[in-house]
DNA sequence: GAACGCATGTAATCAGTTACATGATTGC
DNA sequence: GCAATCATGTAACTGATTACATGCGTTC
């Protein structure tokens, strides 16, 4: 689909990475914005990111596992007497070239999962009810998240935070992502009202 | 997280499948809808799918081979002179079943991934003509998008098919995801315009 | 004679999910 | 006494990507 031009075969050692691999980056980028455990990390992805990404915590350990062991965080560990104790983690120099690179590479156009329109797709397959259960709780979901941006947006949105600059993309992000929830709600709406007049015709 | 209730130990033989895999049941929608060959299969999720998932033709093709031993598909060998022979599979009465029970299952709430939003997020620890390009060559991406769901429709959208009720839950897709393309767009650009007016003030 | 469309696959690897495992403290 | 929050992990598995492998016919 892609031709690959393999003419300069050698010459590749600049970086042993290119792209994939996001969750590290996105670690590396929280670690940035502040030094984290693995349990913090976790927290941040609920709070501020589960809408585009997320990891559970098993993947989560077992990065930082890795990304120490390349040397791009270091760890600390925190005693803490009536809790267990913390190992925060914190970028290094190397770290930070790493996030730097990826942020300057190319998003690799990969297409999006969307189970949801998967099964709509196939919904002439099924009765009308069937779709309308599936458009109706797809609203639900829609609403919950939107409530929780919201929510999101008090708790977090205007606090002191440590990177300043980082605020404003993530605002970006926000607005986009508010953005095609609401699109979608729409549709999803309108949807539903054609479903349910065409079902339940009285009045 | 979800709590998982074990009293009930016995009992699961009802149907050995519940939900994900999702790639399985796009198959055999795809081969409710009429009988493929893997080829066609590709085809298919390029110009109908591809927005919201696809898979390889590896996938493609080690996924026709478990279906078809799992019983949910027939084979059927397609001999022809001047071009490779063609495998063309179709839905048993068991496949049937097994699509008709995906499609009343609930769409388990996963995240959806987005590295475009998962860069864009950290982008205030890079530089501002960085996000500037990102947001650029998102907008490309998104444009290409819609022009191919423009083509999409025409090539497509009014030719007689073999299941016609499929047609109406397809167009509703198409006008759900183009939504969020526009929305996404309109975003983009407004954040495009923002950029440009702070890194090149002029007039 | 190069590139493209047709057509099918295997092997190795990587990313992500699920299940399992532990244990103290605080609030209802 | 029960659930929730804090806190960290391992092992097994499944889903998805990448690389590799083949080969004929048609069009430029």
């Amino acid at each position: 689909m892609r031709e690959q031009l393999e003419t300069l075969t050698e010459g590749n050692e600049t970086s042993e990475s290119s792209s994939r691999n996001t969750l590290r980056y996105i670690m590396l980028g929280l670690l940035w914005a502040r030094p984290m455990s693995g349990y913090d990390i976790k927290q941040t992805f609920e709070r501020a990111i589960a809408s585009y990404w997320n990891a559970g915590n098993s993947q989560i350990y077992t990065t930082l596992k890795n990304l120490h062991k390349a040397g791009l965080i270091d760890a600390e560990i925190i005693v803490q007497t009536s809790r267990p104790n913390r190992k925060v983690y914190r970028l290094t120099r190397a770290g930070e070239e790493e996030l730097s690179h990826w942020l300057q590479e190319d998003v690799p156009e990969r297409f999006t999962k969307d189970e949801f329109l998967a099964k709509l797709f196939f919904c002439g397959a099924a009765s009308d009810d069937v779709a309308l259960a599936h458009l109706q709780s797809h609203r639900e979901s829609l609403l919950k998240q939107l409530a929780h941006m919201e929510w999101a947006r008090r708790e977090y949105g205007s606090r002191p935070v440590r990177r300043p600059h980082l605020l404003e993309y993530q605002l970006l992000v926000r607005e986009y992502k508010e953005a095609i929830l609401k699109a979608g709600l729409e549709v999803t709406e309108k949807a539903i009202a054609r479903l349910e007049q065409r079902l339940n015709p009285q009045s």
